[in-house]
DNA sequence: CATGCTTCCTTTTACGTATAAGGACCAAGT
DNA sequence: ACTTGGTCCTTATACGTAAAAGGAAGCATG
């Protein structure tokens, strides 16, 4: 089984396997999908071996060409580098291996150019199904996706005409995870509250923001539209707004961040002032990213069940490609909860 | 442009646009490759309008089975939740959309299994090449997939034969980073260091230790077995294995851990007694990942210039698949640096 | 002994594409 | 007038697979 050969060795075909065992392609075919009925015992052991001396494995394309099937799962995020994507990844992954489907991830950087490109593999057929948190509207795509057959199961608020056509919502409205910080900060004594937003026109940022405006309005606390600053989701990001929060002359005395890679950034420039968290500035942030637990000091967080949301959101998908889903898309809310630590 | 209908419309294919347009297939695939020569523009205008109506796209399983490509690469990587990784394949993913390449990534867990099944799927033909950062020995599939036409990029220690079939290397041996560390604790004036490590068996963990030994033994420090601790790369890992090192009567002064992830954990552990870093036990990690500037102390690190790394060895895969690598497999080098922050 | 039913094959077809091969037409060159 | 060559088509084929359709042999049934 040794080879001294450096030529690229052309990958063995079924009819190769056939040839070898001494039966037809189909034969071979049958055996390999299980077709105990069509073909004698002593006849598949023989193209059993055939198949295993020559190495041979089937070819994706060919088979998923016949079958239109890829057994293939997608999973479309916007950013790989912010640890709560991985860990939505995990569960999704998780769930689509358990039913013998393959994961692969697309990052799109949030970059709606990149969503589509990804969204348009879809339409190529690359995979069967995918698991998407959108950033952006591409409401004609997922119902051109969704007609030509290829289920969805979309991380985001639902919208009525693609249910229709049989697409599943995890909804996330995280205004609530807002709610929740607000009300923390003022059961704390704050009043004075600012709010480092994400990307402006993404959903993870907007609902967050209306949110804390709805709690702002309910705890009849003024909205002072100069504490609310945007970032990019990134570290950077909240360091950039906390410090131009930090540079009015009255700043917040505390601090909703969209997401806990800001939070974490916005508490380095308070740090980086001389100022002490959460005495001076009290920040909460969205997510709870395993790095909450080991900044320091620890972030107060509104936790979204990451991993376990990804896993259900795959489940949808799954029970739609297994055929076991309702013809019209499905819909899911969503817990939060604020996991108080040392931040506020 | 509205539909109402909800029964998936199978998708158009090249003889429905050609139908339309009133040519033969032949001719719109000739429009979509680009053969100018061979198409008359007004048909080709004609055509280019019958793929708009229509919403015509490739099917790329026909495509790829048609041509033996995929226009895709795969990144397969051992734990996206570790942000390293996600940084590598920032890298990865930069240099391969600009070659107009899909990329695809695989989560393997570090398990065997899964890197294998990973490693089938390229030869089921699901990428042209791939990107990966092996934890386990797959000399037999990695020479079967070389043989079979697809392309591999390693980040690991070359092995020769694997050289020959043309697999490139980017040698990752970060033995030098824990030399790295040694020595500036030994110019702190530390002699009782310690090593937290990582998974027994693979590559980032032997490297590092082997590293550690022969950087102990140059300084002539004694090396303590049982200062040596096996983590599991996750912050969890470096903690407990902190905390075994803590109890012990006479604990180490300094401990270089295998990662940051586990560098934090460590520190948590630390923190948790009430010592304090660098004062009571100093602490040194390796990748340099972003929340090594956002813990408190800040991470004393090695970077290995992650992201750089990723898109040089998708450079390597890349050239290889345009055909302008020469036929050996190419290997480079692998600086690494020490980051000085607060932890040591 | 014809008939039908199993069992286990082979032959054939289609999936959607890229491209080689072939053909019709026309302008230009001898 | 007859090649020659170019332009722009069409027809035909192969990629590797899954599965329908067809067929040959053996065996039980009436």
């Amino acid at each position: 089984m040794s080879f001294t050969a450096s030529t690229p060795r052309k990958r063995p075909t079924q009819a190769d396997v056939a040839r070898r065992a001494g039966v037809s392609q189909a034969i071979v075919s049958y055996v390999l999908n299980n077709r105990l009925d069509e073909v004698a015992e002593e006849t598949r052991v023989r193209v059993l071996e055939a198949i295993e001396e020559l190495g041979y494995v089937p070819h994706g394309a060919a088979r998923s060409l016949r079958t239109s099937r890829t057994m293939t799962v997608a999973s479309i995020i916007p950013d790989i580098t912010n640890p709560f994507y991985p860990e939505l990844e995990r569960g999704i992954q998780r769930t689509a291996e358990a039913s013998g489907y393959d994961l692969v991830v697309s990052n799109t950087d949030g970059d709606r150019e990149k969503e589509a490109r990804a969204l348009r593999g879809l339409l190529r057929g690359h995979a069967d199904g995918a698991v998407m948190l959108p950033f952006h509207d591409h409401r004609e795509l997922f119902r051109t996706i969704a007609e030509s057959g290829v289920c969805l199961s979309l991380i985001s608020l639902p919208d009525p005409e693609l249910i229709d056509l049989g697409v599943d919502y995890l909804v996330i409205d995280t205004s609530h995870a807002a709610r929740l910080a607000v009300t923390h900060f003022a059961e704390r004594g704050h009043s004075r509250i600012g709010m480092i937003a994400g990307i402006a026109g993404t959903p993870p940022s907007d609902h967050r923001l209306r949110g804390f405006r709805a709690a702002m309005t309910t705890h009849r606390f003024e909205i002072d539209e100069s504490l609310i600053r945007y970032g990019d989701f990134q570290e950077a990001g909240g360091y950039l707004a906390m410090n131009a929060l930090l540079d009015r002359t009255s700043p917040p005395t505390a601090v909703f961040a969209a997401n806990d890679l800001m939070a974490i950034g916005a508490m380095l420039a308070i740090r980086q002032r001389g100022l002490r968290v959460p005495d001076d500035v009290a920040i909460i942030g969205v997510d709870d990213i395993p790095a909450a637990r080991y900044v320091q000091p620890t972030l107060t967080t509104v936790t979204q069940f990451t991993e376990i949301r990804g896993a259900q959101a795959a489940e949808y998908l799954l029970t739609r490609l297994a055929g076991k889903a309702p013809e019209i898309g499905r819909q899911s809310g969503h817990r939060v909860e604020l996991i108080v630590r040392e931040s506020a």
